[in-house]
DNA sequence: AGCATTCTTTGATCTGGGTCAAGGTGGCAA
DNA sequence: TTGCCACCTTGACCCAGATCAAAGAATGCT
């Protein structure tokens, strides 16, 4: 059973741990860990377009997403920018045992992160393998889905790249939902074309000219300019150019 | 799974710890990890060129590269390739926890790598949190280190492109020798233009297209088809385009 | 030595996506 | 209800890097 909506901050949800365990289910929850997590976690929450970290801030928490979307990314020096992570709810943000965060991390959407002050999360590390093991599982998948992506930015086309991000986008927002991402579906996209652009190597221009395109061709039904239906999820992939379920678990 | 086993090296590397502990002291080495570790280890070796382990194959160890160069690629259904990771000596392949191999991990030197059954690796993970541990930064290092190449695939000119490469493999090539990386410096391409191109998201014509004009603007000096020379170490990370020490641990 | 193979370089031409520029569109503040 | 501002779309043109083609090295085999 994956974890369910959670509240605001006032109401904390049922169980923090969730966050750690990303989507894991809650029924092996050990009720000290679960105690513990909960003395050493606090909310903030961001409103769309703010940063939240600066690259080279210095990050005396580690956190997770529990509403909206945040992205990760980096800047050189002339201002080329790309975002190398989308954080979705229950995505982890932060590295124990750094502390200077490397990326700025952007809310793209209104969003709500549940933190940990890092020493005491170490700390918790350090007496619960458990949640080691948690985050090893985690960094994990995020490594493959960094590396699915190196494939989309290296050899995919412009158009692969807009209907494999929509994909990703669909197969989240349903997973959310709790719901397996096939046939008609339907959900908004929490980014501005400018940050899709940012995610795949792309310039604002090319990314509307290529949704434009996928719409002409039926791949996509554009309510406004960020509410998407996906007549079919598996024309959607095709147009991906993924093999087989192609892709992200992240 | 194609490949010629040739027998465990008589001169074993001395702390075969050394492997999971990535570059890190021996001195910390515990003895009874050192011999459980031993225990279930043994080497393989394999010539430049061949594929050690196929996308989809099942892999029932997890190993560590003693001496050479890998790839991990991923292969679109048409054939268009991406090369997502390259493994020196010390880096880590294989996920406990996985069965299946993700991809292509292709010897691009000869190659030497020290083995672990997975079963028993996984159990000894269990027991001592500490290789956990250790796993669980290697892999951040090397998330990090796609994040960065990220950047280079999204947004890099083929020229920094190629620029970076070479300053990796320049650093890696440095600290197999325990010096830092600076000043002048020389070193062997452990890829063919092809294996560049596929790193970098290029074709292999402009690989070497660039590098002749590397060469020409007097940034590189080449002896042959793989021995570089760098006068100046800072002159080609300016050409990277990397802020600051711009860049890979790796 | 002669030939084949694999890797690399270089040239000529083409094109996908970038760049520059000009309008839309819609939410919201006054 | 108007006007602003942020976001998005579309068009015209351009160029970095791809593609197509040919011809050098280097190596190894007979």
């Amino acid at each position: 059973m994956l974890m369910t909506v959670h509240e605001a901050p006032l109401s904390a949800p049922s169980c923090g741990n969730c966050q750690i365990r990303h989507r894991a289910v809650c029924a092996r929850c050990e009720t000290d860990e679960l105690a513990a997590l909960d003395a050493i976690k606090f909310y903030r929450s961001f409103e769309a377009g703010q940063t939240l970290i600066w690259s080279g801030d210095r990050m005396d928490f580690v956190a997770s997403v529990v509403t909206g979307v945040a992205t990760l990314t980096q800047v050189m020096e002339d201002g080329r920018t790309q975002t190398v992570g989308l954080l979705f709810p229950s995505d982890f943000v932060g590295r124990p045992g750094r502390d200077h965060a490397p990326y700025n991390v952007i809310a793209t959407t209104d969003l709500l992160m549940c933190c940990f002050r890092k020493k005491p999360f170490e700390e918790l590390m350090g007496r619960t393998p458990h949640i080691g093991q948690r985050l090893l599982e985690m960094t994990l998948d995020e490594l493959d889905a960094a590396r699915e992506w190196m494939l989309l930015l290296g050899r995919k086309t412009a158009r692969e790249k807009i209907a494999s991000l929509l994909a990703i986008v669909a197969r989240r927002e349903a997973s959310l939902h709790l719901r397996a991402p096939q046939g008609r579906m339907a959900f908004d996209l929490p980014l501005t074309r400018e940050a899709m652009a940012d995610y795949l190597g792309l310039t604002l221009e090319t990314v509307s000219r290529q949704m434009s395109a996928l719409k002409r061709d039926g791949i996509i039904v554009l309510e406004g300019k960020r509410h998407v239906s996906v007549p079919s999820f598996d024309r959607l992939l095709e147009e991906a150019g993924d093999d087989a379920d192609g892709g992200f678990v992240g």
